[in-house]
DNA sequence: CGTTATTTTGATATGTGTCAAAGCGTGTGG
DNA sequence: CCACACGCTTTGACACATATCAAAATAACG
């Protein structure tokens, strides 16, 4: 009705092809000519805010959602009426896959930021998927890499004690930001303390004393929401992941601290 | 080479079709007619015997194993060498998927007793989803509700104290051997209390302590490995879920104890 | 039938949750 | 632009659930 709507139509077609992070996302592997097709059942929605919901537990499935920039919580409800943080994700994460199974969400997505979401309606992708070999295979690695993590997270949630926690949580953060072309020392949780001692299973109190502790050891800087990590090989052994990149010799146990301005 | 062997390739020909849980495995949902060429690339192997091996962490991802009839668990090895068990897998389940992402099983798979699996080569299985798309659907499906019970196991292990773990372990197992047509009130733990307590997260001994209070409180009766459930809507109150199935009204509060000869 | 592994029970230690309150940043309204 | 109020974060004190250590009881196995 308006000239914006105009606009709106042409970001549209600005999609997979053009996408910064088209290989973090679903299109990896697809050929060109097939991320076309995608690219027609795709829509981008106006950027979504802080709080904002994408779709709510038991919603149907209608659409998947890619985020594009920004980021997002996921969580389910526990009986009691509590929320459980089953996820954060950044740019290239695709969400809703856990509702396909039932054919209705079983959690929530909330905008933690504003942020760009592309929608990927079920249907039309699973119909595709099965017309293009590559884009099933993605869907299906997607799927399998999601299943992995999360048996991370139950190492993690059963056997860890919280500093071994809260060090993980920055290293996958870290790491996660440094694929999509962010600083791997240094990053924004759009997250709150309280989100993140949910996701980590630890109350509020001992997320921020591990966070001045790791400080204090001079492994990281909080200053508020900014983190900047400054001993990675550090968090590494606070977080049980003895030795898993570099050759782990003598160095394990020598390194006191590495100083840095402060 | 003898005549066994003859035996053997008779039995490969007893397939999905004349399985008694093909509706709780791939075949769901698979038209008759696509059921065959499923069939065509599924080989059932030899029973596999306590502590058989199905498949290693490392292992390059060859097949995905669907249980016949037994139990398997599934483990990851952390860093520091001590096993997290991430699930326990009753007639009709498939394993292995978490091995597409990478191509690579993260994780070891181990047969608790003497089981039966088929061995289903993920190639075979890929292409003919490509061609099938019931198959296609149902391969999502299953994945996708492995990420819900995944995401259920996270709160379990988040949130909730010993007591509620164990009681909704029980309230799981119970269900799933409903649904395979075994008895919902009893059945036999072919898993060690170890292995419990590792994948719930709890020590050997708060394991068993909680097993020795249920019973106390005529929650259940333990016999060993065979446990039988007398209250299943106090097993849910203490799991945490409030009246999900029956109406919880001044129940909840109530009911000191139920007696039942000991 | 003896040996070993598993399970149960008890005593103690400790990490982390809970309660309480202060510090700090953010946003709002005057 | 400043003052106030609110929410989030940090810090401290304490209690409790559960891990840990130790040992007995029981089942499993050769």
């Amino acid at each position: 009705m308006t000239p914006s709507n105009v606009m709106n139509i042409k970001n549209l077609k600005q999609a997979c092809k053009a996408c910064s992070l088209g290989d973090l996302c679903l299109p990896l592997g697809v050929p060109l000519e097939d991320l076309e097709l995608l690219e027609g059942i795709i829509s981008r929605k106006r950027p979504v805010h802080r709080g904002d919901l994408l779709y709510q537990a038991g919603d149907p499935l209608g659409c998947l959602y890619a985020v594009r920039c920004g980021s997002v919580k996921t969580f389910v409800l526990t009986d009691d009426g509590e929320e459980q943080i089953t996820g954060f994700h950044l740019p290239g994460e695709l969400l809703g896959l856990d509702a396909i199974g039932d054919g209705v969400h079983p959690c929530t997505a909330l905008s933690l930021e504003t942020s760009s979401v592309c929608e990927i309606p079920f249907d039309g992708l699973e119909a595709l998927a099965g017309r293009t070999p590559g884009l099933q295979h993605q869907l299906l690695r997607i799927m399998s890499r999601e299943l992995q993590s999360d048996e991370q997270l139950m190492t993690l949630l059963g056997k860890r004690a919280s500093d071994a926690r809260l060090a993980a949580f920055l290293l996958n953060l870290s790491d996660r930001f440094g694929r999509r072309g962010f600083s791997r020392h240094e990053f924004n949780l759009t997250m709150s303390r309280n989100d993140i001692g949910n996701y980590l299973g630890l109350a509020v109190e001992t997320v921020s004393r591990m966070f001045s502790r790791f400080q204090s050891q001079d492994l990281i800087t909080v200053r508020r929401k900014l983190i900047t990590l400054h001993d990675i090989e550090g968090l590494r052994r606070v977080a049980g992941l003895h030795g898993q990149q570099a050759q782990c010799t003598a160095a394990c146990e020598q390194r006191p601290e590495v100083s840095a301005g402060g």
